[in-house]
This record gives structure tokens, sequence and C-alpha cells, in this order.
RNA sequence: GGCCCGGUAGUUCAGCUGGUUAGAACGCUAGCCUGUCACGCUAGAGGUCGACGGUUCGAGCCCGUUCCGGGUCGCCA
């Protein structure tokens, strides 16, 4: 039978106590970590959220409340009541180790099962068992700072931009399905038959429209949906923090965005990162890291053949560079005894896996060189291919080549990163870097069409809006990203507001009047009456704690996530529904 | 949807070439124990080897299908 709670208040939490405290009567609730009957002493670790003390009963303790004591055990909830005083033998891997409570009360709020697994930091069980058992898996003191580091990022995240005068402001949840880039999750309108409201992928539109409303300065912690497979770094919902401004270009939105990154890593981790944060261009990044979205604490970059290879014997580079591609490498220092014939063998199979044909290399073993294609180079072409790479004794040069020019650099890029972890490359510290000047459009090969990279809202570099016609590819974005030692952290634009200029781009999509009129025919209108230049940008919320928290997947940074296949284990769902709540919304469902 | 990895007591794992009654540690239960803190000691309970089918005299082990979990590609304007 579990005990009331009535007439007991708890005085202190568990983990605060300390010598400080010794003589005084305190009262502390929890979670029994562990039970050590000795016979005649019985000691209990009470655990809460700060932490653990420990309960001590003995020879002077109430018969009664010794026998109770006996018979506590793990994950029992109890209150407990007694004076602070100094144990006889110190504990001093316990904050709380020098004191403990000789107890004068003892309730047993409520008795629990054998959880499943021990609730405690090192834990080795599957994340399958403890998702299903999430509410357990969260009492461990890691799961408990995660959250709680998560909650002061977004306490710094308000106070940042409350005293940047920005104004939080709640967009619906409910809103219409624009279908393009990311599946909509629907959700089925009881009352009209046969219509749908979609869950945000993003407040965007409403964010736009607060401005034309006047707001100003708009941030929000927006939960945001998207009916797309998982990651380790992406869940069907999420939280962005999102901001949009208004009477500002580029140069106010990094601003902002590098004077909040700033502040939150100061508040927060007592990091300062140096102001401004570099900026790449996205063509230096896709040149250089053959990323948009390049981890920048480590150098290994990608390196440009094609003038030394274009006229050698080896078809494959030749090839590729005379059909308009490319012939690019990087090189692994060191690496010869790492990066073995079948290391090779087994990145090949990579790179093949993301598209390339092939991966050409040299090894420059201590006894001379050996290469996949060194049959069809003079000495002098190996030579000078060698120089180029930068590449010495022991070093290792992976070469891609492909007659499109973004395959080698992307597939480059992969392997840089798969070859720094296979390397175990030290990778610390926070690399934060903007990536700026993306191009406008890009080719959709299976639509064959042009289609916004960003969004169709997004505004042009104004010297690129002359090229919007003739040859969209020359057209570059006002649109940024912040990058975070390889991750996509924020992403945004300044945004158009000249309804002539927003009319040729969507005429450059291919988008036809009917079809704007139908999807944001509401923001064409809203722009009609006196829309502000405006940008903005949303920056993950989930993946910010996750890189400050240096977690591996975002499931150990939110607090009730998603598995793979988009369910959750706790609960089970999602799940089947009555005939009758179908038959409500007119909605069947085929098998 | 494709590819790769994994699934054996509550948990983490071992299990030989296919061969008797599937083991260990921790946890759990009971008893003993006055200074433990991963307490100790003694005893005990605990298994649909993910599921289904096949091969075999015999399957935890081999084959097929499937379910579940993870990673990744596609996808993520």
């Amino acid at each position: 039978m579990s005990e009331s709670l009535k007439g007991f208040k708890r005085s202190d939490y568990c983990g605060t106590l300390d010598s400080c405290d010794v003589g005084r009567q305190v009262s502390v609730c929890g979670w029994v970590q562990r039970q050590r009957d000795l016979g005649q002493l019985i000691f209990v670790d009470l655990r809460d959220r700060t932490g653990i003390v420990q309960l001590a009963f003995d020879d002077t303790t109430d018969s009664e409340i010794f026998d109770r004591a006996a018979s506590v055990r793990s994950e029992y909830v109890l209150a407990a009541k007694g004076v602070v005083r100094t144990r006889s033998s110190i504990n001093r891997e316990l904050p709380t180790g020098e004191v403990e409570i000789a107890v004068t009360e003892l309730r047993i709020l409520n008795k629990a099962q054998t959880p499943p697994f021990e609730i405690n930091a090192n834990i080795t069980t599957s994340e399958a068992i403890r998702l299903k058992y999430r509410y357990l898996d969260l009492r461990r003191p890691d799961l408990q700072h995660n959250m709680l580091m998560r909650h002061r990022i977004a306490k710094a995240t308000r106070d940042y931009f409350d005293a940047q005068g920005f104004i939080e402001l709640e967009t619906p949840m409910l809103i219409k399905s624009t279908p393009e880039g990311a599946r909509d999750f629907l959700v089925p309108s009881r009352i009209h038959r046969g219509r749908f409201y979609a869950l945000p992928q993003s407040p965007q539109l409403y964010k736009q429209l607060s401005m034309v409303a006047g707001f100003d300065r708009y941030m929000q912690i927006a939960r945001c949906f998207r009916d797309e497979d998982l990651r380790a770094d992406r869940q069907p919902e999420f939280t962005q923090i999102d901001l949009e401004m208004s009477f500002v270009d580029v140069e106010d939105v990094l601003e902002i965005g590098e004077g909040f990154l700033s502040t939150v890593f100061r508040e927060v981790l007592g990091v300062e990162l140096s102001l401004p944060l570099p900026r790449l261009t996205y063509n230096d990044a896709m040149e250089r890291y053959g990323s948009d979205k390049p981890d920048t604490r480590f150098g290994m970059e990608l390196i440009d053949l094609t003038d030394i290879v274009k006229d050698c014997g080896f078809g494959v580079f030749a090839d590729a560079a005379a059909k308009g591609g490319t012939v690019r490498c990087i090189t692994v220092k060191n690496a010869v005894s790492v990066i073995t014939r079948k290391e090779i063998d087994r990145l090949t199979e990579m790179v093949r896996g993301i598209g390339a044909k092939g991966l050409a290399w040299v090894r420059i073993n201590p006894n001379g060189i050996a290469s996949s294609f060194a049959k069809f180079l003079n000495e002098n072409e190996m030579n000078s291919l060698l120089e180029r790479a930068k590449a010495s004794k022991g070093d290792v040069v992976l070469i891609i080549a492909d007659s499109r020019k973004k395959r080698v650099l992307t597939t480059l890029g992969a392997l840089r990163l798969e070859i720094a972890d296979k390397l175990k490359l030290k990778r610390e510290g926070y690399n934060p870097v903007w990536i700026i000047d993306f191009p406008y459009f890009e080719w959709d090969e299976e639509q064959q069409q042009y289609v916004s990279m960003h969004h169709p809202f997004t505004a042009p570099l104004d010297e690129s809006v002359q090229y919007l016609e003739s040859s969209p590819e020359k057209v570059f974005a006002k649109a940024y990203d912040l990058v975070l030692n390889g991750i996509e952290l924020a992403s945004g634009s300044i945004r158009i507001t000249d309804s002539e200029l927003q009319q040729s781009v969507f005429k450059a999509l291919g988008l036809s009047e009917s079809e704007i009129d139908e999807k944001f025919g509401f923001l064409i209108d809203a722009f009609k009456y006196g829309a502000p230049p405006h940008g903005g940008m949303a920056l993950g919320l989930d993946r910010l704690v996750m890189q400050m928290l240096g977690a591996s997947t975002l499931r150990d940074v939110v607090a009730f996530p998603k598995v793979q296949n988009m369910s959750e284990l706790m609960t089970e769902c999602p799940a089947e529904v009555d005939s009758e709540q179908l038959n409500d919304i007119g909605i069947s469902v085929i098998e």
C-alpha cells in the first residue's frame, strides 16, 4: 500500500546536500537507486533529478522505520525526513558523498516493479528496449542532463531574441498543404469531407505574413513535421528556432544569426566563438570539400587534376575531361598502412553505391609507387599529378573522374568524411561556417526542368536577376546556410517582395498562373498591400542541442523520439483507429 | 523502395564441425551479515534461442520467408 504525502513537504533536492547542511533537518523525495542491507544497518541511495543522497538506518532508527527500509526495492518512490550528518566513511565519487541523512520518517509513496534495465549512466541496454520504456530511460542522469541542457538552450534562445526586439508569435499547426519538397502529414477534416489540413513543414508563409502585418521581428520555437524517412539527425517532427526580420538584407540576418549562436554557446557551454563567423560560397564549399555542409575541422580538401590528366593515356580520365567533366582527388596523408588494397576495394564499393563509376588510386609505398592506372601515365604525368596532389611517401591519393562535375565533387566529399572516420581523424571543437551565394535553380533530371534550390520566395542576388529568363544557371540566391561541423544547422534567405520579380521566378520554375494562385494566392495577395523587404532563417533546435552536447543521434536530445520506421516504441503509434472514427471523417482505408 | 549490420534468461553476452539436460555475469527471490556505497557470503528461480516454413536421424547453429531494431542510399523545396 502506498503512503500519502499528506503533511510532508520537501525541503531539499537530493543532490544538493553537502557538509554545509550537517545538523539540518531535511525532507527529500525521490526514487531508490539502490538499497544495501547489511543486517543491522541499511543504506538507501535516493535519486532525484539533481543527484543521489544516502539515507542511513541503524540502531538509532525506530524499528518500524528500519523494517520499512528493509522492504524497499529499486525504483520505489520514497519521502524521507531526517537529520544530515557526516558519514563515517566518505565517498569521494559522489557530490553528496560526505554526508548522509539519519532517517526519522520514511514513507513509501509508491512501489515499483523491477525495471527492465538498471537506471544509470553507463547503460549497455539496446536502444529499442530503452525507447519502449522511455520514461525509465529518461530517469537516467545522462538523458536528464541532455533535457536540462535543451531547456537551457531554449531559454537562452528566447532571452537573446527578446533582447534583440523579437516577438514570439504562434503560427497554426493545421495549415494548407502545399506539396512542394517534403511530403506533408495530412489531417482530414470532419466538417469538410474530402478536405485536408497539413501539419506545417515550417511556419514559412505565416512568418512572412507576420512581416506584412508589421511585427518587424518575429521568432518562434516551432514544431515542424515532415513525412520523410528518418536518419540519425532527422526526425519526422522536430523543433525549429524560426525567425524573420523586416527591412533587412543578407548581412543583417547573418549578424543576428551568428550573434545568437555565439550567445547560446557562451551562456550554455561557456564556449567563445569568434565573430564574424567564416563564410564560404556554395561554389567554394563544393570545390574544396565536395559538400554544401562541409566539416571544416580537418583538411583533406579536394584537388583538381583535370588539366594534368586530360591528355593522358588513361581513357577514364581523358573521357571525363573531354565530356566537360572533371578529375579530382583527395590526398590522405600517411595512410598507406590503413588504406590497404582491401580497404580501397571497400571504398570503391562505397563510391559505386553513391553513383561514381569507380575509384582510381595511387599509393606511395616505402618501396615505390603503386597505382590502379600507372601503366597509362608516363613518369612526367605521374610526377606532376603527385606534385599537384601534394602527395609524398606514405600517402594515398584517391581519384574520381566523371563527366558530371557535381557527381565527382559530392562523391569525393563523401569519401573524405568516410576516410576521416576510418582514420579516426581528430575532429574537435566547433567550426561553424556560413554557406552563402547558393545557385538559385537546380536542374531536375526527373522533371526535366529547373526547380528552386531553396524555395520560390527566395530573392535572387541583385546582380544576377538579369539572367532569370536567359540563363537560370547564372542566377544566385540571397540564401544562406549555417553549418556546424558538417551538419546543417540553419537555413534562410531574403524573400522576394517585388511582385514582378516573383512572377518571373514562378515563370522560370514553370509554375502556371493557376497553380500559383491555388497554392500561394493568399501570399501574393498579401504582398499587394505593402510588404516590407524581409528575410529570415530557421535553425534546427534538435540539431543544435545534439551538436552542443556531442550526442550522436537526435534521439538522445528529444524527450520522446520516433524510430526509423516512424513509429514510437512506447505508445506503438501510429495505430489503427475505430471504423467509427474513420466514418466520421469519411475515410476508408485501402489495404 | 535498395544495400549493410544485428536479434539466445529481465539485461549484456558466450554457445566449438549440426549431436546428451542451452551457459556466464549482472539483475531478481530467500537466508545470513553494524559502515556499505557496483557491499559481501550462501542457496534458488528464471529460456517459444524473434516468428513461420524447409533440409536432416537430429537445428540456437544450415536454407528460405517474414517481423523487429540500427546505419545508409533514394527522399528531405
